[in-house]
DNA sequence: TTAATACTTGACTAAATGAATCAAGTCAGT
DNA sequence: ACTGACTTGATTCATTTAGTCAAGTATTAA
């Protein structure tokens, strides 16, 4: 399925960040880009709405950067998503309850359960994402 | 998750096929526009494509119309999702394996898991569907 | 045979979204 | 004060979405 390009910048930059949290240090603008291969300024919205969220903190300065603003467990990838696109995660929207056939009804029953489904898949902390490099748990990828 | 109204209509309206393919006789356009609001020159396009991919098939003339070219057990939901948007179902594209960070691994692997998730929901037939309403399986919707 | 019904095809368009890019700041440490 | 680093708001360009328009072709009941 097609993601939106900011979606997936964010989670790599969010992930970025929480493989490089233990030293305490900020991450330069600069380094997530050159890692992620990501358009600076696009960047920066991105990580100006993940900061209004609450999710990642800043600090200024010549030694500055971005940090996550809470501990890998406390961050999910539902909590980024929703904070870079409010729509996606919402069940779908009643507009087919106005046509009230049972073609209408049989769709929005089967779509409320995929929604609810990716729901639950993307509740899933980046503490438990980045566990997964020590536990080689991507032998599917090239 | 917002789904393109192109494909929730192309869904219901051959919903609305496999409920009245019963009948044997085919279904004019203008009863499917009405049932289920759905503005006729769309449908038309998008029953055109589902008739070029063999899930549709039409009668012209006076009595003619719209009907299913296959019994329901033999068309799933993902027939239609492909037919319409070619995209939808596709896997993760390599755009972000040319990054190769940690990060970006780790984003391909959680995206594929949920995207591979999202094609086993569809692979449900339009008889499986429309014998839920026998079953009474939509106490969810309001 | 012809009028009415129905599908066929291709081009066209307005609005929204996606993916950036630009410019002019503000802030903190040396 | 200078410099590296984040902040903010506006703007741009291309693509996709969701339709609409127009000029057909096919079938059949009367």
């Amino acid at each position: 399925m097609k993601l939106p390009a900011k979606i997936e910048y964010a989670v790599r930059a969010v992930l970025e960040l929480a493989l490089r949290s233990e030293s305490g240090k900020p991450v330069p603008l600069d380094l997530l880009v050159k890692t992620q291969q990501i358009p600076a300024q696009f960047l920066v919205q991105l990580l100006s709405r993940l900061k209004h969220a609450g999710l990642v903190e800043t600090v200024r300065g010549v030694a500055g950067g971005y940090a996550l603003a809470k501990h890998p467990s406390k961050i999910t990838l539902a909590d980024v998503f929703r904070t870079i696109d409010s729509h996606i995660l919402e069940l779908p929207k009643p507009s087919s309850r106005k046509v009230d056939s049972e073609a209408a009804r049989l769709f929005s029953g089967i779509w409320t359960d995929i929604s609810c489904t990716l729901s639950k898949q993307l509740e899933v902390t980046l503490e438990e994402l980045t566990a997964r490099l020590r536990d080689g748990q991507l032998t599917y990828q090239i």
